[in-house]
RNA sequence: GGCGAAGUAGCUCAGCUGGCUAGAGCACACGGUUCAUACCCGUGGUGUCGAGGGUUCAAGUCCCCCCUUCGCUACCA
């Protein structure tokens, strides 16, 4: 094939703050499989993946463990990159946002674009709003006011760096529509445009002091760069980026990037904060973002201690790595989001691997070792039926080429296996036990077993970039090498008198779905005896490495400040979800002899019913206000941690409703 | 509440700018075959194309309204 030029291909860098689930590492794989494809395809491929390694989450889970935050990420990075090469992720690059080189370079785009007047410091004080905790653009408020709840807006008393988003929002609206391949699939491209560019972009947060595991910013080492300041530049770092204009070779050749693959997740960080970012380095676009759907486990959320999670290490070990990788690849929709389970797994593998494939390899090695002594020879004793078999094998290549181009890798496989039909399909055609019977016809046996073989060998070929094991094993026993895509148009290309394997070996083994059962309950013990385990281990050290959490000091208050509020314990005697709204609950809550309605963002963490009976602490005398049109007259007193999980306050020892909380 | 997507055979889904008797895979049933991993090949669907209106010679495909599910977003006192 000719140089087709380079293809710089990435995919998202994953979050090092546990072990990823098969969910996560379809990413990988999807991308594995277009990286193989395209270079053998003739392009100059380089594909970057990697970890991101900063944030409050892991250095939270790091106390929790009892270790530095190096040593945790450390730690995950190699379970990641292990999962990685396990399943024959041919990555050229492995980034680590805490590589050294990579450091260096946010430090540097950060001084540069604060430098350049793109990143200001505080220059929000003023604006904030202190009850809805949201900063404000002057062009947002009303009448000077905060548009949310029309009180004064006031200086901001969090330091932080913010990135000038509207500088460049009508340069990306251009983009984006000049570029309708830009954002894939283009639904996503509808949701990005309505709900945050053409509203109007928000200046975005770019660092931190409420953490410290993080890139300092070198001119101002109170502060560490925020997230996807520091992840979202991985993808110019790892090939070689310098913000001082000093970048390599490489750099200048791969840049601007073909392929963004991520989980449609974090697409709008892809397709608005990472373009404006390159925008203001003065840097090109990548060519396109495609916003992958989710691969779920039935509907059930998946949980460790549930034992449920599916991870890619135990589905390769009781099925194979490139099951495993078909699986991932096949049932994955273009749009919408695919579901794995142990079941359709197995029915797969039964289906498509076992029986289409593996079984057409078997029975053709079987017959040339039976009529031929395992020498497979072209005796150019062709019939009619010869005619489709060829045009049909030797037209594949164009039609996955086809939904490659597009990005449909599913339905590329699915070319592929018409493929195999089809030639399961000339063996019935053919006969060739009962051309096996007339001396005559042996010449024509040899040739339907060359076109079978040779057509075995084109659809290996094919197969190589999204089973590469597979194709191997089954080259090796056709004692051949893998066919180039070039060789995969013409017909006749496997050398005539070759001899086959006299071992044929099964490819892939037929499961019962109970022979899986064990391994099934097996590796849900596993699961289950392991987050026994952190528990306890969690437990041995909560009391010298409990974790805490530091928020931000407000203003201080008097006492009559303090007085003002009236908060009493209130029993919740009915409690139901608020219609229309996705995390309201509705509770009347019982405070001495009268009732107040108090409607509470807490759905996510209470059911109505587990609400019911509870005393908890109330804010009464707050002034009621309609929350998803429903009246609420107080507030249901809540602690957060740093997950955003929320739990009631309640009194210490049982107390009467309406008792006093001063 | 705003924006958007989807609702097609038992299951998972294709059906582009409207056009001939609405398709594929899996599962199921029957028939054929035996080289092969009880495999392969063939045959089999009266599906209200979510409900109801409308445009048109003609609608799963366009318009309106409703229902359901999902996504993004807002609210989250």
């Amino acid at each position: 094939m000719q140089n087709k030029g380079k293809y710089y291909i990435t995919t998202a860098i994953a979050y090092t703050s546990g072990k990823p689930h098969i969910g996560n590492n379809y990413e990988i794989v999807l991308a594995d499989s277009i990286a193989r494809y395209k270079r053998k395809d003739g392009y100059d491929v380089f594909f970057q993946t990697g970890t991101d390694e900063h944030g409050q989450k892991i250095e939270l889970k790091a106390a929790e463990a009892g270790v530095s935050p190096k040593e945790f990420v450390d730690n995950i990075a190699g379970v990641i990159k292990g999962l990685c090469d396990m399943l024959n992720i041919s990555y050229d690059k492995f980034i680590r946002t805490t590589d050294d080189f990579h450091e260096k370079q946010v430090q540097k785009i950060f001084k540069r674009l604060y430098n350049q007047g793109d990143i200001y410091k505080g220059a929000y004080e003023g604006l904030y709003c202190t009850p809805c905790e949201s900063f404000w653009t002057e062009s947002q408020l009303v009448d000077g006011k905060c548009p949310d709840c029309g009180r004064e807006v006031k200086p901001a008393k969090e330091e932080a760096y913010f990135f000038k988003m509207s500088r460049y929002a009508d340069r990306l609206i251009d983009h984006i529509n000049k570029h309708p391949e830009f954002i894939q699939p283009v639904s996503r491209k509808n949701e990005m445009m309505n709900n945050f560019l053409l509203p109007g972009l928000q200046d975005l947060c770019v660092s931190r002091t409420s953490f410290k595991w993080g890139i300092p910013v070198d001119f101002d080492d109170k502060h560490v760069v925020y997230v996807w300041l520091d992840a979202l530049s991985n993808y110019i770092t790892g090939i070689g980026y310098d913000a001082d204009g000093n970048s390599t070779e490489q750099f200048g050749k791969l840049w601007p990037a073909d392929l963004h693959l991520i989980g449609k997740d974090i697409i709008r960080f892809h397709t608005i904060y990472w373009p404006i970012f390159l925008m203001a380095l003065g840097e090109e676009l990548p060519h396109q973002i495609f916003g992958h759907p989710w691969l779920l486990q039935n509907n059930d959320k998946m949980s460790k201690s549930k034992g449920n999670i599916m991870y890619a290490d135990d589905l390769a070990e009781v099925f194979g790595v490139d099951a495993v990788r078909y699986f991932v690849l096949h049932e994955m929709p273009f749009e919408n989001d695919g579901s794995i389970t142990w079941d359709l797994m197995v029915e797969r593998l039964n289906s498509d691997l076992a029986n289409t494939l593996g079984n057409l390899v078997n029975r053709t090695i079987s017959m040339s070792n039976q009529y031929f002594g395992g020498v497979v020879s072209d005796k150019g004793a062709a019939a009619e039926v010869d005619a489709d078999l060829k045009a049909v094998v030797t037209g594949t290549y164009d039609k996955v080429e086809a939904k490659m181009d597009g990005l449909r890798v599913a339905d590329a496989l699915t070319e592929i296996f018409n493929l195999f039909k089809r030639c399961n399909k000339y063996i019935d055609e053919t006969e060739p036990w009962v051309l096996a019977k007339d001396e005559a016809k042996r010449d024509r046996l040899a040739t339907v077993l060359y076109n079978l073989v040779e057509s075995i060998s084109i659809g290996a070929g094919l197969l190589e970039p999204f089973m590469p094991e597979t194709a191997a094993r089954i080259m090796k026993q056709l004692n051949s090498d893998i066919r180039d895509f070039a060789s995969t148009k013409t017909f006749g290309v496997y050398a005539s008198g070759t001899k086959v394997t006299d071992t044929p070996e099964i490819l892939f083994a037929r499961l019962k779905p109970k022979e899986i059962d064990a391994k099934v309950e097996a590796i849900a013990e596993r699961q289950k005896a392991e987050t026994a385990g952190e528990k306890a281990q969690e437990n041995d050290t909560s009391v010298i490495n409990a974790p805490v959490i530091d928020i931000e000091p407000k203003d201080e208050i008097t006492y009559e400040d303090f007085a003002k509020m009236q908060f009493q314990i209130g029993e919740i005697i009915a409690c139901e979800a608020v219609p229309k709204s996705k995390k309201l609950l509705c509770s009347q809550v019982k405070i001495g002899s009268q009732v107040k309605q108090i409607v509470s963002g807490i759905k996510a963490h209470y059911t109505p019913e587990e609400m019911v009976g509870k005393k908890v602490m109330v804010l009464v005398n707050l002034k009621p206000a309609k929350l998803a049109g429903v009246l609420s007259e107080g507030m249901l007193l809540c602690a957060e941690d740093a997950d955003g999980a929320l739990a009631l306050m309640t009194a210490e020892k049982p107390m009467p409703s309406g008792a006093e909380i001063c």
